[in-house]
DNA sequence: TCTGGGGTCCTAGGACCC
DNA sequence: TCTGGGGTCCTAGGACCC
C-alpha cells in the first residue's frame, strides 16, 4: 500500500467499441451497419459481436459457434476468424493517434489505453471529445472515453460515456458534480465496477450492497476485512484516490504463455511435437520482443473437458541450468520434457508451453550437461531469425521441429485478408 | 509435563482482467 | 465433430529453518 499519490491526478481511458468487429467493417464498407461477428482461434466461440449483432444475439458471447451458426445466418449475421495480424496493426494505429494528446500513455491492452491527464487546463470533456473524433477520423474505429481522477473511476466513466442514454461517447467524472454523480453511480449495478466480477458481486449483494455508489460509500476498513486488500483499494479508488498510477514503463512480464486447441485431435507424439515445437519458438520470440531470458519452462498436453473420455492432463516444470532466449534451446528441452509426459492412446485436444521465471538478462555459468548459456553466435542467429520473420511473414523460417506434422493448425475458415500487413491483401481500387 | 514464535519459500487455488 | 488464449494479484497452508 506505499504507493498511493496524494496528488490529484486525472485519468482518461480509450477503448475501442467492438475492436475486433470494428476492424474487419472498416475495411468492408458493404458491412456497414450489418451485424458482424469474431470467432476465436479454431472459429470456437463467439469473441466480438459489433452493435448490430448485440441487438440480434444479445446473448452470443463466449458461446460456441456451432450452436449458433444456424440463427446467424438466418439473420444475416457475417462472420470472421480471428486475424490478429490485422487486429494488432490496427490497435498500432489507435495507439499512436492517442499519442497526440498526452504524452504518457499505458497501453492496457490491444484496445483499452490509459491517458495521463494529470495537471491539463481547460475543458477535458472538450478533450475527450476531440480525442474521440480524430480516432474516428484517422483509423475509422469508433472509441469510449472516460475521464476520471483514478483508473478506477475513468474505467467508470468509460462504461458510462458507451453505454448510459444521454452521453455519446465521452464522459468527464473529474468536473462532474456530486449530486449528479450519485444518480448515476446508483443506476449502476456494483458488477460494473473493475474489479468486481460476478463472485464479488454476489458477496457483496448479500451484504445489501447493490451500485457502485452503495460500494463507494461503504467504509474501506471493513471492506478489506471481509473482502481483502484488493477490493479496498477499489472502495478507494472509486472515492478519488488514485492507487494505480499510469504509467509506460510497466514492469517486466512475469510469464509467457503460448498454447492452443488444435483443428483436429492428435495422438501420435510426432505431431504433437510439431505443436509443441511451435509454442516453445512462438513464446520464444515473443519473450525476446520483450528483451527478456527465461530459466524455466512448462509443457503441457491434455485432451478436453467436455471429453466422453476422462479428462487427463499432463504438464511437467523442467529447471533450465542457465537463462536463455535461445528458441533451439528452448525447444530441445520442451520436446525433451514432451517425451517424458506423452501417453499413447490418448486423443489430445490441445498443448502448450510456457516460460516462467523471466529476467532481463541471460545467465553467465556454463553447467555439466552441455547447455551452455547463449553464445553471441546463437544471439545473432535468434536477432536474423526474429528480423526475417518480422520482414516478410511469421513462420517463414522456422525450425525443422515444427515441420514434422502441420495436422495441428487453427481451424479459419472464415479469415479475412491482412489487409495492412501483407501486399496481398491491399483492398483494391475499384 | 511442557508443545514457542518468527521468518522464508513454495504451491495450489481463487478471483479478476482483456 | 466443433466449447479461446493470455495474463495478474492475493491468500492460505505446509515444509523447513533458527
Amino acid at each position: 500500500m506505499s504507493n498511493f499519490m496524494p496528488s490529484p491526478t486525472t485519468y482518461a481511458l480509450c477503448d475501442a467499441n467492438s475492436f475486433y468487429a470494428s476492424c474487419e467493417q472498416v475495411f468492408r464498407p458493404d458491412l456497414r451497419g450489418k451485424p458482424v461477428v469474431v470467432l476465436s482461434n479454431n472459429d470456437g466461440c463467439v469473441i466480438a459481436q459489433n452493435k448490430e449483432a448485440k441487438q440480434k444475439l444479445a446473448l452470443w458471447m463466449c458461446r460456441p459457434w456451432f450452436e449458433v451458426e444456424r440463427e446467424a445466418r438466418k439473420h444475416g449475421v457475417t462472420a470472421f476468424s480471428s486475424n490478429y495480424a490485422l487486429y494488432a496493426d490496427m490497435s498500432n494505429r489507435f495507439i499512436a493517434t492517442l499519442r497526440q494528446f498526452s504524452p504518457v500513455v499505458e497501453v492496457y491492452s490491444i484496445d483499452e489505453s490509459f491517458l495521463d491527464l494529470t495537471g491539463m487546463q481547460g475543458d477535458l470533456f472538450a478533450l475527450g471529445t476531440s480525442i474521440k473524433n480524430t480516432v474516428q477520423q484517422w483509423t475509422g474505429l469508433g472509441i469510449g472515453v472516460g475521464i476520471g481522477h483514478s483508473k478506477t473511476l475513468a474505467k467508470l466513466a468509460n462504461h458510462i460515456a458507451k453505454r448510459v442514454e444521454g452521453f455519446d461517447g465521452v464522459c468527464d467524472l473529474s468536473s462532474m458534480p456530486m449530486k449528479q454523480q450519485q444518480q448515476l453511480l446508483e443506476n449502476l449495478p456494483v458488477s460494473c465496477v473493475w474489479g468486481v466480477g460476478s463472485r464479488l458481486e454476489r458477496k457483496l449483494n448479500k451484504l445489501g450492497v447493490h451500485n457502485a455508489w452503495r460500494l463507494k460509500q461503504a467504509d474501506p476498513k471493513r471492506v478489506r476485512d471481509e473482502f481483502g486488500v484488493i477490493l479496498e483499494r477499489t472502495v478507494r479508488e472509486l472515492n478519488g484516490e488514485a492507487w494505480h498510477s499510469v504509467g509506460e514503463d510497466l514492469p517486466d512480464a512475469k510469464q509467457i504463455i503460448s498454447s492452443r486447441s488444435f483443428a483436429k485431435r492428435l495422438t501420435d507424439l510426432q505431431e504433437l511435437s510439431a505443436a509443441v515445437s511451435f509454442h516453445a519458438s512462438n513464446a520464444a520470440l515473443r519473450m525476446r520482443a520483450k528483451g527478456l531470458y527465461t530459466s524455466a519452462l512448462y509443457v503441457s498436453i491434455n485432451n478436453g473437458l467436455h471429453d466422453q473420455a476422462a479428462f487427463f492432463h499432463a504438464g511437467q516444470f523442467l529447471a533450465l541450468p542457465s537463462p536463455t532466449n535461445c528458441s533451439i534451446q528452448l525447444t530441445q528441452a520442451a520436446l525433451w520434457v514432451l517425451r517424458r509426459i506423452y501417453r499413447p492412446g490418448i486423443y489430445y485436444l490441445k498443448a502448450g508451453v510456457m516460460l516462467s521465471e523471466l529476467v532481463s538478462s541471460a545467465g553467465q555459468q556454463q553447467d555439466l550437461f552441455g547447455f551452455s548459456a547463449p553464445t553471441p553466435k546463437s544471439q545473432r542467429l535468434m536477432a536474423t531469425l526474429d528480423s526475417i520473420n518480422q520482414r516478410y511473414k511469421r513462420g517463414t523460417i522456422k525450425l525443422a521441429a515444427e515441420a514434422l506434422g502441420d495436422d495441428w493448425g487453427m481451424r479459419r475458415a472464415f479469415l479475412s485478408p491482412s489487409y495492412t500487413t501483407e501486399w496481398s491483401g491491399l483492398p483494391k481500387a475499384k
